[in-house]
DNA sequence: CTCATTGCAAATAATTTGCATGTAA
DNA sequence: TTACATGCAAATTATTTGCAATGAG
């Protein structure tokens, strides 16, 4: 939607995952490149039942703990991020260094929309100065009842 | 250390407690009360089984199993907050209505602090209504190294 | 050829639940 | 007495791991 270098982006991070696995001495196998393309054709906070399930459309004899560890691995290298919202199942998207965000999470219908807001950023920064902490990431989530929802709730 | 009224507080929170049991038919049962009130001595953040450990001291014979089931009643009725952090356990502190704050959690000792920010809240809010949401709670946790473990990693 | 990788099933880990027995009210 | 509560063990859920077979380099 406000994507600069769509392609540009994912050849970046191909390129992050490449050098990654070279340099642990990985290999590129079938199905980790079949995970890997899925996974960047996926829309964010994609968990690893739903992305098996295009995988295994795509090849059928993929099994579900090599997701696991493909998104593991994709973790580790920076590709994709971790997220965990209050459901207890792991999500995952595509990393974006450039333009990280914080999220809305609707507990009626679950969807899960995004904002950025510099100036929390920036608040956050100086709590973490006045502990003397070094903050290396941080989790900003808003939970309650998205637009829709309130809508449809006034309705009735 | 900033607490107005330590005894009014839990007084107020036994009260939120019997008003909800009665209305909803329940027992109070000698398991029950010692949970409760090794809960109100601990310390914030801590976890089913620290909690456990506990009360097995004032009576072996609890078993875990209501130590959960305890702990989700009082979350249930607002006496107790549920928190997850990153570790996979979940961490229960004594409610405080007119006292929120949020985390700051240091990945190298496990140390959890807290933090109030009002001007955080006050954007935050300012984000929701942007995206015509309504906001029922929050989690907002920074991740880092705290002080301590900063000055030790320096030292050597 | 060698060693990383896979699929499967079994193992974990935290939490929840079924059920016979115990016990508030 | 009448359900609610408890303790235990078994069930659940998401994820991880051991291992023999497979396949990349």
């Amino acid at each position: 939607m406000e994507q600069a270098h769509p392609d540009g982006h994912l050849a970046h991070l191909r390129g992050l995952l490449s050098a990654y696995m070279a340099k642990k001495g990985l290999r590129s196998t079938e199905q980790r490149r079949v995970i890997v393309e899925r996974f960047f054709e996926s829309p964010a906070h994609i968990t690893i039942e739903e992305l098996l399930a295009v995988v295994r459309s795509a090849d059928p004899r993929v099994g579900y703990a090599t997701v696991y560890r493909t998104l593991k691995l994709l973790a580790e290298c920076g590709v994709a991020v971790e997220r965990r919202f209050g459901d207890g199942v792991t999500r995952y998207e595509v990393a974006n260094d450039d333009h990280h965000h914080d999220h809305l999470i609707c507990v009626e219908c679950g969807t899960i929309s995004e904002f950025e807001e510099p100036a929390i950023e920036a608040l956050q920064e100086e709590v973490a100065r006045r502990h003397g902490f070094a903050v290396k990431s941080h989790k900003h989530e808003l939970y309650g009842t998205c637009a829709a929802c309130q809508a449809r709730a006034k309705r009735r």
